[in-house]
RNA sequence: CGGGACGUAGCGCAGCUUGGUAGCGCACAGCGUUCGGGACGCUGGGGCCGGAGGUUCAAAUCCUCUCGUCCCGACCA
């Protein structure tokens, strides 16, 4: 037999050579998404729709569970809505679209196109909102963003993308703090239940919190070539917005007063932090619970066609009640073929079946995880599929995981951030730290990375890596996309 | 936004230096034989050479501009 190395799928460039190249290579032949005639815009082929779909599908679920329902808010906002908040408008002013003419005549206000909806929803809270009887609200949309990007890149930056924001107000800033750390739990066990991508979970600099929080906890996922990639931010707005857009309520004690305010979002961009960790030189590579296609059965036919597809077909019958299933009887491919393409587009099992076994009430597994097939029977195939799937989800997370764990680098000093980048060791560096935002500023730049995340633990009373003084936290350091 | 590379058939490329009938491989269509890790034979279709100007009897080829993509850096989810 053939060394299965051998037989990739031609035209994808190795992702241990160059993984920016990979990157776009797979996603292009992969079908997850394709480049539109609009600078710096992508269009989402269905198979990549489909891990939205699924995103979708699991994020909604959580967030009714968590209490939140679903609205929708307009695309447009005025500009002036925008400038109400002095750090939010700071903050996204370089990146937004503005309309100026509609219906062939200027507009007496330009409309920016929404680079996230703060200000639209505070507008209409304010409305909405009188009493603390009306609190909490809690809404979450599903929607596209437009933010002008300079360079961008499939999935991890694009002019317009795909996402959810959650918008919550509360009556006490301890419940505002509970909601904002209850999604990024939400979050959390997202990545790494559902997506297989081991995250650190913990606090932004002030440096690098959202434009008008008062701050932002994150989920920061690793990437292959040790580069952290922000795959999830949830907000503790405070009353800044509340100040901003007048939404005021009347409480229990019948004093008027500002509500707490959380935003919260995930975008498109985590499906390429998918593709980047799972994939390999084969192609792309799901994890079960997002695959697009959870299995695949290709029929071998050995002058048998037809019985082997009608066994074939019962099959898919039976497992499609359970699992996103494809058979593939193309019949202008051979299987080995097949094998290749299904692989290169990341199908967590496979199963053959041809005459042999059928005879034996038998079919064919195979992982895209690991080499090596097994015969599993018939009877029963259901249960057996979901063991099999379980098993290869726990395998891309611990495989992720090795990889993650194996890449957060302990530095003491400024210069051992140094050292280690100079070592080619990329990936978090891990410090303690003073507390102060300049420290972590000078720290940044000095190495050439920005911060990352606070770990909420306490440290057990080391020095900071920048100054020297005595740390209270741990601090993280990376290059990010 | 800087620095580099590249736009020729759906994909991957050659042709450009030295201007003169637009090519190769894969893919695609038809027929037949095949099918447990990318099968083969025969026949066939497909291009304003990214776009706009210019030079020339003549431009894929030379010149100018422009648009787009990729890679490497600075900013962002």
């Amino acid at each position: 037999m053939k060394n299965k190395q051998e037989g990739f799928v031609k035209e994808i460039p190795k992702k241990s050579e160059n993984i920016s190249e990979w990157y776009t290579s797979v996603i292009l032949k992969g079908e997850l998404a394709d480049y539109s005639p609009v600078r710096g815009c992508m269009v989402i082929r269905p198979y990549g729709y489909a891990v939205w779909e699924n995103i979708q599908d699991y994020l909604n679920r959580r967030f009714k569970e968590t209490g939140h329902k679903n609205g929708y808010f307009p695309m447009f906002i005025p500009e002036s809505f925008l400038k109400k908040e002095a750090e939010h408008v700071e903050g996204f002013a370089p990146q937004v679209a503005l309309v100026t003419k509609g219906g062939g005549e200027n507009l007496t206000e330009p409309l920016v196109v929404r680079p996230t909806s703060e200000s639209i929803i505070c507008s209409m809270y304010a409305k909405w909102i009188r009493s603390y009887r009306d609190l909490p609200v809690l809404i979450n949309q599903w929607c596209s963003v437009v933010r002008w990007e300079k360079t961008t890149r499939l999935f991890l930056r694009s002019a317009e993308f795909l996402w959810q924001e959650g918008h919550t107000v509360h009556r006490t800033p301890e419940e505002a703090e509970e909601e904002t750390e209850k999604m990024l739990e939400v979050y959390r066990e997202f990545a790494e239940d559902f997506l297989a991508l081991p995250v650190l979970t913990g606090k932004k600099t002030d440096g690098e919190k959202f434009a008008g929080a008062d701050h932002t906890y994150t989920i920061e996922a690793l990437m292959p070539d040790g580069q952290a990639l922000q795959s999830g931010t949830s907000h503790n707005l405070g009353s800044h917005f509340a100040k901003a857009f007048d939404i005021k309520f009347l409480d229990k004690d019948n004093v008027e007063k500002y509500p707490y305010q959380t935003s919260w979002g995930v975008s498109t961009r985590i499906i390429g932090a998918i593709i980047m960790t799972h994939g390999d030189d084969r192609g792309l590579a799901f994890p079960p619970k997002v695959a697009p296609v959870q299995v695949v059965i290709v029929p071998i036919f050995y002058g048998q066609k037809e019985a082997v597809l009608e066994k074939a077909a019962e099959i898919k019958r039976v497992l499609s009640e359970k699992f996103r299933v494809e058979l593939d009887d193309r019949d202008e491919y051979k299987p080995g073929w097949k094998f290749n393409e299904w692989e290169m587009k990341g199908v967590p099992l496979r199963l053959e079946i041809g005459p042999k076994d059928i005879e034996k009430n038998q079919v064919v597994a195979s992982s895209r995880i690991e080499e090596g097939k097994i015969q599993i029977p018939v009877d029963n195939l259901s249960e057996s599929v979901e063991k099999l799937l379980d098993d290869i989800q726990n395998k891309f997370y611990a495989r992720a995981k090795t990889f993650f764990d194996s890449h957060i680098f302990e530095a003491s000093s400024r210069e051992e951030i140094k050292e280690h980048i100079k070592a080619g060791r990329k990936g978090f560096y891990k410090t303690a730290w003073c507390g102060s935002e300049e420290c972590a500023e000078k720290t940044a730049e000095e190495t050439s990375t920005t911060s990352r995340c606070i770990e909420r633990r306490e440290t057990a009373g080391g020095l900071c890596a920048g100054c020297g003084k005595a740390a209270y936290k741990y601090l993280y350091f990376g290059r990010a996309y």
